[in-house]
Order: C-alpha cells, then sequence, then structure tokens
DNA sequence: GCGTAACCGAGACGGTACGTCGGGTCTTCCG
DNA sequence: CGGAAGACCCGACGTACCGTCTCGGTTACGC
C-alpha cells in the first residue's frame, strides 16, 4: 500500500488559499486505511477526519458528503487499465469481467469500497447519482469492446452492445454483493460463453 | 395495502407475560409505511417506535437490529407466487422476470425494501447471512423452471440451471440497485432471448 | 447478617389467597443485599425483584413504590429499641443521638438506608409524606423523654419539648447526609450540652 | 426572575471553535425554570435540552451529568449575600437563619435547588464532594458572625463556633428537607434563642 | 367439596431518560 | 481564500427502569 503514516505528523497548515494536495492525499489515505481494518461499517467522516488529522470542514469542502468521498477512494486505486485487443470477444470479455471486475475486486480493497458505494447509493440520492454517472462512463468504455467486434465482422452492427455489457456487469455484481467472488471467479469462462452463444443446444418448442 | 391505520389506536397493552401479536403487527405495518413514505433513508427504528405508537425496548425485544426488522418486513410482503407453467423455458423465464422480480418490485414497496436489505447486507455480517440464506431458496425455486425444460427436451441435460437463473437474477438486482426497473421491465424479453440464445449471429473468430 | 440466600432456591409460589410472607422476606432480605453491596444508585425494584426471585407486581402489591420499600427496609433493621430511663435528661439525650441516631447509623446499614430515603423524599411526594409520618411517629416518642425530665421537674412545663428534639434530630440528619457520622460521635455530648444550656457564658449585649 | 424566553427564538448557531455562552446561557435558564414548573423530579437532561432547544451532546460537552448542572444552576441564584452586622449575636443569627437560609429558600427557587442538590449528593459522589466544598465554604463566612461576637465580648473566646453555626444550619436543612420552611420562619427566634441560652430554666439534677 | 377470590412467578407492554456517536453547518484564527 | 480546530443543533443509537397489565397456576376460604 502506497499509504504513509501522517498520524505523529505535524498538523497540515494551509499553503495560502488554494487546495492543499497534501491534505487530500492524507484524506484518502485516511479513508482507504479505515476501510481497510475496520471495514465498511465503522467508516465515518468523523473517523476519517480524526485519523488524517483534518477538520470535518475541510473534508465537506471537497466532498460533498461520505458517498462522494468513497467513490474518491475507490477511483483512487482504479488505476488506469486498458482494455488489450486480444482480437476476439470471447477473450475480452473474459479479460474484462477477470481484470477489470471480479479479479480486480479480489485482490484489492476495492471490492470492499465498491460494495460500500453502492450500499450507500440505496440510501443516499446524490450517491446514486454519482454512481450512476461513474458506471455509465464504465460501461462506456466497456461498450468498445463490443464495438471492436462489429467492426471485425465477429457480432453483428445490430447487436445491443449495451445490453451484453450490462449482462456481464450484473453478474459481476451480484457476485459481489453476495461475498461470492471466489466462485465467481472459478466460472467466468462459461458465463461468457453463455452470454456470447446462450444455452448450448436449447432447442425452442 | 393491507394496512390498517393503528395511529389514532388506542394503546396498546400487554396481554401477560407473553408476545403482543397486535404490537407486533403495528411495529411492521408502521415499518413498511415507513418505508413507503420516506424511503430507506430516514427508516429508523426511533421513527418505527413512534409511528407503532411502540416502545423501543419493545423493538429491540424482538428484532436484534434494523436489519432483522427489514428483512421481516420483505418476507411479509412477499406472498407466495406461483411458478406457472407455461409450456416452454422462454415465457417461463419472462414470467419469472417480470412478475417475480423486476415487475414484483417495481408494483409494490417490495423494491424499495429490498434495496435496504441488500445494502444493510454489506455493511451487517448478520444480514448478509440472512439474504444469502433467502437468495439461495428462491433460486432453488427459481431452477426449476430450467429443470422443467430439460423434462420437456427444450434443454440438453447438462445445462447449468443454477448459472441461468444467476444470470437473470443478477440483471434484475442491478436494475434495481441502480433504480432502473422502470427501463428494465422495457427490455425483459431481449434479456430472456440473450441468455437462451446468446448474441444472434455471433460469429466467433 | 439474618439473610439466608434464596438466590438457588426453588421459587415460591402462591400460598393461597393470602400474602405470602416467604416472598416478604426475600424481597426485603433481597433489597437490604442490593442496598450493601451496590449501594443506593442501582437500588432499583427491577433488581430486588430479579434478586429475590419475584415478580415486579408482587413488589408493587405490597409497596406503592421504592421509597415505601426502602423505608420498610429500614424499619426492618430498626429493631426495638426502648429509651431507658437514666434519671436525667442530658444521659436521656446522650443515648439517644448515640444509640437511636448516629451510633445506630454508623454501625449498620441503616445510615445508608435512611440517607435513601431522605434522598428519594426530595423527589417523590408519596415518599416526602411516608419520611413524614414516619418522622412524626419517632418525634413523638422521642419527646417522651423531654416529657419524663418535666415530670422530674428538670424542665419547666411550658418547655417546647418538640423543638428540643427537633434541633438533637435535625443535627444528626446533617451529619448522615455529609458523610460525617463518625466526626459527629465525637461531639455528642457538646451537642447536648449546647441545647440544654446554651452558650457557655452567654452575655446578651 | 430574570430568565428570557428562547423557546421561539432563532436556534442558535455555533460561534466557531469555543464555548458559546449564549447556549450555556440558554441551557442554565432552561434547567432553572424546568426546575421552577415541574420541581426535582421530571428535571432531567432531556427535558433541558429540549427546552433550551440544545443537544443533550452540548450539555454533556460541558457539565459531566446532572449534579453538576443542579450545581451550577444553584450557584448562579446565589447571590452574594452579606452578613449585616446588627450589633448582637442574637440578631446576627436571626438574619442569618431568615435572610441566608430559611427565608432565602423559601423566595426562590433555590430551596427547590438545593433539596435536588442534597438528595443527588446522596446517590453521587461527585455531587458528595461538590456539596461538602460549598457547605465549608459557607460555614467558614457564617462562622465570622460568631467571631464578631467574641470579639465584642458577647460570647466567651473558648465557644465553639463552627458547633454553634453547625445546628443552626442543622436546623434549617432539616426544615427544608422535609418541606417545612413555612412552619420554620414562624419559629426562628425560638430557635436562636434555645441555641443561644439552651433551655430555660433547665435545672439539671 | 367446590367455586372463587386473591396470591404468586413471570415477563411483555408503552414510556422516559440515559449517555454516546455521527452528520453536516458554522465561525474563528492562522498562514 | 485555504485549512485546522472544534462547538453547534439534531437525531438516532441501544440500554435500563418505571409502573401496569395479563397470564397460568396455586391455595385457602365460604357457600
Amino acid at each position: 500500500m502506497t499509504i504513509d503514516e501522517t498520524d505523529s505528523a505535524e498538523a497540515r497548515r494551509s499553503i495560502g488559499a488554494r487546495r492543499n494536495p497534501a491534505s487530500q492525499e492524507a484524506i484518502l489515505d485516511a479513508a482507504a486505511e479505515l476501510l481497510a481494518e475496520v471495514g465498511i461499517a465503522g467508516f465515518s467522516i468523523e473517523a476519517v477526519a480524526r485519523r488524517a488529522r483534518a477538520g470535518k470542514p475541510t473534508i465537506y469542502r471537497w466532498w460533498p458528503n461520505r458517498t462522494a468521498l468513497t467513490l474518491d477512494v475507490y477511483k483512487r486505486f482504479k488505476t488506469a487499465r486498458a482494455f488489450p485487443d486480444t482480437g476476439n470477444l470471447r477473450d475480452d470479455l473474459i479479460g474484462f469481467l477477470d481484470r477489470q471486475l471480479i479479479g480486480f475486486w479480489r485482490g484489492s480493497l476495492c471490492g470492499l469500497v465498491y460494495r460500500a458505494v453502492i450500499a450507500e447509493a440505496q440510501t443516499d440520492d446524490g450517491a446514486a447519482a454519482a454512481l450512476l454517472a461513474y458506471q455509465a462512463e464504465r460501461k462506456s468504455v466497456a461498450v468498445t469492446l463490443i464495438e471492436r467486434a462489429k467492426a471485425r465482422g465477429e457480432v453483428p452492427a445490430e447487436t445491443d452492445s449495451v445490453l451484453i455489457i450490462d449482462l456481464v456487469v450484473s453478474y459481476a455484481w451480484h457476485r459481489l454483493l453476495l461475498g461470492q467472488l471466489d466462485a465467481a471467479s472459478q466460472e467466468i469462462e462459461t458465463v461468457v460463453d453463455t452470454i456470447l452463444r446462450g444455452i448450448k443446444g436449447y432447442r425452442p418448442l
């Protein structure tokens, strides 16, 4: 973890009439540490301020509510991860599920953080909006996978790209929210195959 | 709604050294009403007690925490809903999505309540366990849809019934949690078709 | 202490349509024990009922409120103590202060209990009334000391007996309520002498 | 009463990172009013907070418990009252009893408040210590009455000044705690005379 | 000799208050 | 103007007792 301890540090002072990056760092660090240590419950603005040696108003100045902060912690961890073009849709989607969703959540705090964000979005309208916006942006990126396949002639042009991505993401969310990421990582290929080709041998009556 | 007003009722008394069903009813009623009126936020034990004209200790006596109460409210609404056999899997699944999940959540408080339960399950371990158990039970019922199709020869015997149901349920959860049930109800058929047959015209390279 | 343990005893049953002395004993025992163990604070009807293995209504049936119970505990300890006639008022009053008030309170739980009663009388009207009645009764007995002295010709017939007793009792209360019984027992004789003869050598201008 | 109504006032805001005197005033005012209106019972932190439009935490921030608050209310009322020198001990003591104790308690809330303080001192150790300290300070002032008389040659130098004051104060407490201040104010002179000269016509055997 | 009345234990009930925690706002002071 | 600090009001948390009530069972007394 790239978190440097700030507990015993000298209190940061203002650096004049502009945002102090050190404070923002300290706050995000503290938030991440808290999430790691005490989990979603017990993650409060108050606790973050205490640990970061920051004033609550400093937090509220830059993040309108707890959700925004949580989401920022999430984004911070979400290093830019490209969507490498494997040349075929199946492997693209497998990689998407594995490295951007399930595997990514499993391997870091991010699963925890994202669960927190989703939970808050059920309570808080602002959080819901923020999450929706974030979702839309992420999906629009993921949709390029499908568009690439269309360009290759792998799937027809009239394919509903968004729906396909929705199905993939929905599956990942479901597993995340039920704490079943481990099981999920076992069946990624099956899931992708099902979404691409449907039920093998399906014979409608 | 099957809720009869209890606000102006005479205060309930103890009926001796055992649980007073009227109180429990009033508490669950009040909880449901509150969820309907103010949503998940603002749904507090304190508010429930006020509206139900019940003492807080009476609530805590029977429900260890807010999650338990919320789950009880959900179960209360979840009337037994059958899975009518339409004779083909496609219509079965459409009916499942429409009447048991998306449409059901849209048409009542249940969507709201379920969102609350899922949110709390991210914070509270007990809630998570309760939700998992409930999920497992519901899914095991839904799986019979697939099994019926297997018996009809509609799908091969080796089809992973649970995965199919998981995909369907995942999609519904995703829409629920993002507050997109209305949009979801428009594309139920497309979703089912995709899950059954995959991407139409998919031509793997 | 004459308290026999009742915790592990078989629960007492009703003995028919009359007061069960065993229950009353157990309740008073439990109350006394609690006062001895946890002091005035933490002495609650609930705790008494638990320890005595009695139902709360059984307590409320026989004692209208906590104060009445406390007062009964006090009376229970207050074994009949006569006012032996020493033949002169000074020794009578010294004995009264020493054996009925200060020394008596010092040597047992009674000081504690009486402090509790007085404290409750400040809050509870019923308690105030009960205490007043008890006071009146006790004082009327003590007044006989003065009447005996009148009969002996030791003090004039027009002496205000009640006032003299009031002064003696007031002094004892004051010391009790400030937790200064130990110091008080040292100056009993001086107090009595002052009350009987006033300030020695007082020469009004 | 010097209490200005704050019920309908605009809610006080924070005045920055330091104690808001307006809040403290409002809280003490509310406490005094409550004591005046509903007496010692029903005087709760909760009720004070409600009436003062203050948060409970604000009260607990500055007063560790109810006793501390009650004592502050008492001190607030205890305006500096001098001990005018009448030139003779009898009138000095009568004035002391009448204006500093019995009459003072009768004429204001102070009797009520002081009863509350004494009651709480029986339960709470901190309150007991505070009361003792207050008592000691008050008595040390009152003792000057006797010292003045000594200087005048009215009483011998070896007179136990503290004991005389104790007797006077004890009598006042006793009447206060039994709610007999009205009766007490009738017999102030008799009490003082008895303390000064003893039982008139006392003839020890 | 049998109903009935009062007692007993138990414990749930609606309440009130407790003392604590956190949310989000505000203001002061310093840089 | 930014940032630390911390007080402010508010409201919810979960707990402890209060005094009342009803229950099922038991026993003694009176008809």
